[in-house]
DNA sequence: AGCTATTAATAAAT
DNA sequence: TATTTATTAATAGCT
């Protein structure tokens, strides 16, 4: 929405999204005051954050909204139910999660290449092809990270020659007799070329 | 806010008050939901209008969000103490288990070779190598795999052969000019030795 | 309900 | 966490 627009779904980095809650959660609870000003409406909002903490904002007492929520929608047989509802739901998904965990425990041993004794061919070389593509992606972020990093590197000489000759011409004529120091880094991608390829074959295939 | 702010006050004409009620109602809810989405935050928005209509969001079942509020809020004076400690001790093992999940994953993500944005050099360099390793442990356990099955089937070849044998001996004498099949198996392990070393290099460095 | 000139919200950077 | 800034999003006043 800003600098950017961004995607909706979950952000994954966990700073990013713990700042984005801050600001979006603050700018929630904003709009609801006005929204319950302006327009003389009851409004609540209630916000857990991942860490489980409570966030809210209510226009009127919070239970009495509770209550006539819960009057309207369900003639009012209300609370110790959800509790109990509310309990069971967490047991499920309690069970659940620890279901998850194991999985991906499991699934990450395998990547990791531990725990295989379990594994068919066919599982096996799926798994050797994701490392693969693994790899690849790895190394092509690295050599981009590296590349990135070059052209930092030659932007900033860039400026310092720059600074370089404007000193030069700055300096009395005496001075123009130093020599300037010469870039070579025009060269340096070439030189730092990365050859990230994987092949695979019989060691007579190789030679030097 | 917008071609002329508006004082933050009950909207006294009554056409545009309801107009804009409806407009921002609209965007209060589509606020809640994004942010549930995007920092995957439980959110529950509740609003009665002036003539008592209810317009809701939640991005999970509201019931289960309100029994959540009321619990911690005000502790429950209605439920037991033992149900109390035990429903938070579930709550806590959720977080907790909740963020083993999103660790697993993240680690997992980033060996797969995905959400590396966030990574150093030396982090990636780190999940380069955890792959390499691996990856030479799961070829090595195909190869063995394959090695066990060639085994396995020159041991039934071998048992074949005795029973062909035996068969043999058992025939009267003419049927002795049959020339009996013969195995070839004893080369099998040298022509399919499988070479699974890995090795990066240069183009040049491959030759046929 | 739809348009548009403005203000508000906010993602990214610092 | 708090500011700043560049941009997108929301919306007040019209039609």
């Amino acid at each position: 929405m800003v600098r950017g627009k961004i995607q909706m779904k979950r952000i994954e980095n966990t700073t990013s999204r713990q700042v984005t809650f801050s600001k979006r959660r603050h700018g929630l609870l904003k709009k609801a005051f006005e929204l319950s000003v302006l327009c003389e409406a009851e409004v609540t909002v209630i916000v857990f954050s991942q860490k489980g903490r409570l966030y809210e904002f209510s226009s009127s007492d919070i239970e009495e909204v509770i209550a006539r929520y819960l009057n309207q929608v369900k003639g009012g047989q209300n609370n110790n139910i959800a509790v109990q509802q509310y309990m069971q739901q967490l047991m499920r998904g309690s069970a659940s999660m620890t279901k998850q965990i194991e999985l991906l425990d499991a699934s990450q041993r395998k990547l990791l290449g531990y725990g295989l004794s379990s594994c068919t061919s066919e599982e096996l070389q799926e798994i050797e092809s994701q490392l693969v593509r693994s790899l690849s992606r790895i190394r092509a972020k690295k050599a981009q990270l590296w590349m990135d990093e070059i052209e930092h590197q030659k932007e900033k000489e860039r400026l310092l020659l720059e600074e370089n000759a404007r000193l030069i011409e700055k300096l009395p004529a005496q001075g123009k007799y130093i020599v300037p120091y010469r870039s070579q880094s025009s060269q340096v991608s070439d030189r730092d070329h990365v050859e990230t390829e994987l092949f695979i074959g019989l060691p007579e295939m190789r030679c030097s």
